[in-house]
Parts: structure tokens; sequence; C-alpha cells
DNA sequence: CATCCGAAACTTTTT
DNA sequence: GTTTCGGATG
């Protein structure tokens, strides 16, 4: 069978405004595609006909919302015209434009090996300038600070801009906060000192190499002859420009999206795309799918009823042949305890019922904190579960300290990533000497690296031969960047730097968490290398991937858990089961969120979408008292579970709200416990009172063995004695409380010789 | 210079 | 309930 006819066999299974899209060559197509339409089946037929046709693949630029959304469609891609599908262009905005940038970057000033800073660099910069300018920092807190920056950068606006926009200057004034333009512009000088770009940067920048470089621009115009966007509701107008741009030679572009599902506004997505995406190519081919082929008809009419509910949104008629299937069920649970486990009472059952494996099943909720109460509940019952999002494995302290090296190693100047390490493990180098060479560092002129080769300009005795050494340990690293692989910097780095060593010794659970967890970064490092569809091994290379992972791309897929993610992070996805939970107002739809119209409308698409991922059945849960900060709060139900007409729903009463007295119950039971938690405190003080002609004796005395005496912690025994001089330090085992290891310089101890 | 501890602040959502 | 921050203490 040769290539053609499984093309025309593919084409036969597409419906006509599917075939219609695939089909579409030359000139603009825009798709408004509804949830579970099939628009990845169209996107992957289309960019294979296209290669068939005789377009190169290296031609053919497609964007799509996570990197392993687009290794997916390669592969699928694949099996249709084979393995030339690897050249094409394919990823997330940042990523294939970091790439692009990397190559060409040099043009804005910025070597080949910049960082890129991920949010917490962003923060920490911004929180270190704050403090520089001796500003507030409650008002300038740098969330709030780096949203600003952020939105500022998606719509294009330059600090230079900025500041000279009598409109946002007033803004600010209005807010009270007349600085965040200074602050602006000293974050974009400080991170292009540090040759790093944060994540809008790489967005921001590509826009500045493609207007202030003509030839470069014109370069990639030729090159792209096709341009593909996914997910395309939610570009922001820093990644519509880039596009436009590059399609403006050929103008061969093709965008998918829906606007019922754009749920990313909160950063600066902006769902006049759509419409300005008619405006700029009136000659566009529109193309709607509108039949969904996932959801059953119970799940795809009331996701219907409920996005009906928004006013602002593109005519579109979302229909099913499905069956029509079970009513969505609501669980109505009395505490957020309760909700979990009733979730995952119902969840065990259907998998009986239903011989379901757990990748067919999901639990999503609004926010990250919430998932705390389904994993206990899941373990509980011997379920295995998966998190998507939340903290992922390259934000743990222990990786990002190695990352910090390996990123200090590929850019000395990376001011972030020297913050971080260089006095971890601990070399006797505080705040005091940091601040010095960041100081040396920006007034003389010197850059990080600079500053630190010329250390002895500034420094002197210990701290300078402490930096000294340390900065030859991070010349050694940058010697073996050339010629090793990733692989082989990182096993070096992590043995050199004390890193392996610091947690080897730590004996405690946590310690021995991150050791394991080095170790399998290092596994994580060697899978890399080992890639055989890689050709880039180089540090460099992994730094930028790791850097550009989106929480979907680190998850490992397992049939065998259920995942748990947050409704953002189930874009794109699909569950035979989804159990939506957290169903209450404030909550879902987010408090700060239900302020004006245009937000409220947004969670209400997010709803949307989290309706949407369910193939087969659909459950809502919400809990009527929720553990807020610690206390126990009252909770309403969400005014969504109202939207749906209850001919959809199953809600029958609950057991919960049958139950008599349920309020003074837990208030007693949480007062007994309270009572008891206070009952098994143990004592504050010690029952040793210091005699009154306390006097210590000589530090020389201390010996291991020994038997002392303190005038806080009591009797007890020496079990070991390290280090000389001011740094002597004893591990005392303390009669009353413990083990303790105590500096000598200061600890004042009382020896009996005699015992 | 580092560690420990209590108080305060705090949370949408993500590349 | 959890994380972050500052101050006291060795």
């Amino acid at each position: 069978m040769n290539s053609q006819d499984s093309m025309e066999q593919y084409l036969a299974t597409l419906n006509e405004p599917q075939r219609q899209a695939v089909e579409h060559v030359e000139g603009p197509l825009m798709v408004i595609a509804g949830a579970g339409s099939g628009k990845t089946r169209v996107l992957t037929f289309r960019i294979a006909r296209l290669m068939e046709l005789g377009v190169e693949p290296f031609q053919i630029l497609a964007l799509t919302f996570t990197n392993k959304a687009a290794g997916e469609m390669r592969e699928r891609i694949e099996r249709i015209v084979g393995t030339e599908a690897r050249s094409l262009w394919m990823g997330t905005f940042h990523s294939v434009f970091a790439k692009i940038l990397r190559i060409e970057g040099q043009r804005l000033g910025y070597t080949r090996d910049f960082t890129i800073y991920d949010t917490d660099d962003s923060r920490s910069l911004i929180k270190s300038i704050v403090r520089e300018l001796k500003l507030d920092d409650k008002l300038y807190r740098p969330a709030y600070v780096h949203g600003r920056i952020s939105l500022l950068k998606n719509s294009l606006i330059s600090y230079r801009e900025y500041l000279s926009n009598p409109i946002f200057l007033a803004e600010d004034e209005a807010a009270e906060r007349p600085h965040i333009g200074t602050i602006y512009k000293m974050y974009q000088e400080r991170c292009f000192k540090a040759n790093a770009m944060d994540f809008d940067d790489l967005l921001f920048n590509t826009n500045v190499l493609f207007r202030d470089h003509l030839d470069v621009l014109n370069k990639y115009q030729h090159r792209f002859q096709f341009i593909m966007v996914d997910e395309f509701q939610d570009t922001n107008l820093a990644q519509y420009w880039i596009i436009r741009k590059l399609a403006n030679v050929h103008r061969n572009i093709g965008v998918v999206g829906d606007d019922a599902q754009s749920i990313y506004a909160f950063r600066g997505a902006d769902i006049r795309n759509i419409l300005n995406f008619q405006k700029d190519y009136p000659e566009a081919v529109v193309v709607r799918l509108e039949q969904n082929y996932r959801s059953t008809q119970v799940i795809v009419d009331a996701a219907n009823e409920v996005i009906a509910h928004n006013l602002n949104q593109l005519p579109k008629k979302v229909w099913t042949s499905n069956p029509k299937g079970e009513l969505i069920k609501v669980i109505e649970a009395w505490s957020d305890n309760e909700e979990a486990r009733l979730v995952v009472d119902d969840l065990q059952e259907q998998k009986l019922k239903k011989q379901l494996p757990n990748g067919e099943i999901a639990i999503l909720y609004r926010t990250n904190a919430q998932s705390r109460a389904f994993e206990e509940a899941l373990r509980r019952a011997g379920v295995k579960y998966r998190i998507i999002g939340g903290i992922s494995f390259y934000q743990r302290k222990e990786i990002k300290d190695i990352l910090a090296y390996l990123r200090l190693t590929l850019n000395p100047n990376d001011e972030e990533a020297f913050k971080r390490i260089v006095n971890f493990p601990k070399r006797g180098l505080g705040n005091v000497t940091i601040d010095k060479v960041l100081v040396a560092a920006r007034t003389e002129g010197l850059g990080l690296w600079g500053a630190l080769k010329q250390a002895n300009r500034y420094l002197k005795g210990n701290t300078l031969s402490a930096i000294e050494e340390f900065t030859l340990m991070i010349e050694a690293f940058r010697l073996m960047i050339q010629e090793r692989d990733a692989y082989e910097v990182a096993t070096e780095v992590v043995r050199r730097s004390g890193l392996l060593k610091e947690y080897y010794e730590d004996k405690s659970v946590e310690g021995i968490v991150r050791y394991e967890n080095i170790q399998e970064f290092l596994n994580g490092v060697q899978a890399f290398v080992q890639d055989p569809n890689r050709e880039d091994k180089s540090l460099s290379a992994f730094l930028q991937e790791v850097a550009l992972l989106t929480s979907v791309d680190e998850a490992e897929d397992d049939e065998e858990a259920v995942s748990l993610m947050t409704v953002h992070g189930a874009k794109g996805l699909e569950f035979r089961q989804v159990y939506v939970v957290g169903m209450e107002e404030e909550l879902f739809p987010s408090y700060i969120s239900s302020g004006t119209a245009e937000e409220l409308e947004e969670e209400r698409r997010l709803f949307y979408v989290a309706m949407t991922r369910a193939k087969e059945r659909l459950t809502l849960s919400f809990a009527k008292k929720r553990y807020i900060y610690g206390n126990l709060k009252d909770r309403t139900p969400s005014r969504f579970l109202q939207e749906i007409p209850p001919a959809y729903l199953d809600w029958r009463g609950s057991m919960a709200s049958s139950r008599p007295n349920g309020d003074d119950t837990k208030a007693h039971l949480a007062s007994a416990i309270r009572q008891y938690k206070q009952n098994q405190m143990p004592p504050k003080a010690t029952s040793y009172r210091p005699p009154a002609d306390f006097q210590p004796s000589d530090i020389g005395l201390v010996v291991e063995g020994a038997r002392v005496e303190h005038k806080k912690f009591g009797f007890g025994r020496v079990l070991t004695v390290e280090g000389s001089g001011d740094g002597k330090k004893a591990t005392i085992q303390f009669d009353e409380v413990g083990q303790k290891t105590l500096l000598l310089k200061f600890a004042k101890l009382r020896v009996h010789p005699n015992d």
C-alpha cells in the first residue's frame, strides 16, 4: 500500500467540513473547532497531505500548546508519511522561538548560551530591584510586578514606550505604584546583562528580532511556506504578531481554535485575535467543525447550556450523534475531606462496574491546592494516581540547585543561578559577600563573571579565597562543556560541587528522597543524551528543553494511574470518566475572577472545558464546608451547577445533608481534638534548672564521651567532636531534649570529668 | 555566619 | 493548613 492510498483512506474517514479543512492548501484558513470535533486529526492529516503534495517538512511550522501534543502529532504524521516527519518545525511558541533566538540572538546582543529565567528567577530579580530602590515590598510584591511586566511584554510594550506614555504613568500614579516603569526598565537591563531572557522575552525578543533585522525575518518568511497554529484562541498579541509577520510572504496560515475554550486571558491571550484574523485575512476560508465525536449527548447538551450563558461568543452549534449516555451525577459532600472520599468511592464502584483502567479517569480541580485531599483518599483506597502540574520535578529544591550549577557553567553571568548556589553547599559566603560581588559586577561594568575573576580587587582573606575557589570550580566545569555531552558534565558537576555529598550525608527522610531525586535527574539527563532521535546532546540543548517543559510534557504516560490536575492542565485531553470537584462559589468560579463579566465568562469557559473532557460519564462534586486558611468555612454550591438544566442531572439529596446536627458533632469533635493535642504537647521547658554558680569549662575539656552540663539543655553526653578553632562543634545527646549539635565557641558547657 | 522558631501572609490558572 | 520572613541565639 503506498501512501497515496492511505491518504485516500484517511480522507474517507472525515466528515465534510473536516475534509474541507484538510484539503485546503493555499491561502489563509481558519478552523473554528468545537470541543471534541476532531481538530487534532484535521491538523495531522493536513500536514501529512501537504507533505504528500511535495512540501518539504522543514517548510512547515506548526505551533501547538504543549510539546507533548507536538510530539504526538509528529508521531501520527510519521505513521502516514514516514520518518521525514521528524524534520517538521513543531512545538510550543516558546520552544520554537527559543530555538530561533539561540541561532539569531547575537543580533540582539545575547550569546548562544543565554539562560531562560523561570518565574522564580524573575520574581527573585524583581525582589532584589525593589529592595535596592528601597520601595515598599508590600506595594511592589514581586508576583504583582512580574504579572504587570509580563502582560506589558505580551502586549509588545517596551519599557521605553511605557515610560514615555503618560497614560500608563497616570495609571500607576492612581494605583499608588508610580515606580512600575522604573522597575520594568531595571529588570530588563539586569536580565540583559545576565544574558538571560524570561518566558515573555522569548516572544518579545522574537518580535524585536523580526522588526529590526529584516534579513532574518526574510529568511524565516521564505523558509516557512506553511504555518499552522493550534489553540489559536489562547494566543496573545506577541504571538499573533510573530506568526502574522512570518506568514506575510506566502500567506499560507492556518489557525485552529475555539473561542468557547479560551482560558488564558490572564496571561495576555486575546480572543480578539480570532476577529482580527478575519480582518487581516479577509480572503480566509472559514471552516466550522461542529460535530462532537467525543462525548455523550447528555454531556454535549449540558455543556452547551452552560456556555450559552456567555453573551460574548461566536455563533456555533456543537452537536453529537453519540448515544444519550448517563446523567451527570452530582456529589454533595459534607466537608472537603468527605468530598474526596465520596469521589474515590464512586470512582472505585465505576471501575468495578465498567472494568475501567485508571488511565481513563481524571479528577479536575480549579486550584492545585485542592489536590491534597484527593491524593490522601486515593492513597488510602490503594488507587494509583499521578499528579500533572503542581510542583514539578524540575521545581524541587535539589533539582533547581543542580540546574543552577549547570546554568552558571554555561552562562557565567547568570545572576540568579549564582545567588542560588554560591553558598550551597556552604562555603562561608553570606549575603554581605554576595552583595559585594553583585555591586562590583554592576558598578564597575565587569559583569558577574568579570567581578568573580577580579574578586581580589574588593575582597580579602577567607572570603576571597572561598570566592576564588568557587570561580575556579566553575571554570573547570566550563572547560568540560566543549567536548563532553550533557550527562558527563552533569555527573561531574553534581560530584565536584559537593551537592551529592551534601544530600548523601543527610540521613533524614527528606535527605534520602533528595538524594534519590538527584539520581533520577542524572538518569533523565542520560536518557536525553541517549535518545537516538536527538542530534544536539549538549548541555545547552538539555537546559533549554528543561526550561520550556510544560506540566503536561513532564507527566509520564501511565495507563495504571488516575490523573489529577487543574482544569487548565486538562486542556486538549480526554477521559472516559471525569470528576470536576470543588464546584463551589468563590472556588469555581474563583473569587478573584467573579468581579467583572469578562472574568466570569472566562471561568464559565473554563468549566465548559472541564465538562467536555469527559467521554462517557461526568461527575460534579462540592462540599458544604471547607477549610480555608486553616478554618472551616461554609460554602455555597457553584452557580454553574444551576446553569445545567436539572433534566441532565442525577442530583439526589445526599446522606450528608440529612445527618442531624452535623455542625455540632463536628464542632465537638474539633474541640475534643484540640484538647487532646494540648494534653499531648510535651512541656516546653526542661525540668533542669542551672545552679547559681554555673561556670562554663574550658573548650578543650569537651571530648567524646564526656559528661557535660548545659545552661539550658541540662545534662548530656558528648557523642562526637569535629572541626577546630571557632568552627569546633560537638554533637551531644541530652537527657531531656535529645540530640543537639552545638558550636563550642558559643555553647556554655560545664564538663564533669568524673562521670 | 547559620540555624531555629514563631509570626504573618497567603494562593487561581502557566509558558 | 502551608510557606515565607525576620529576629534571636549559638
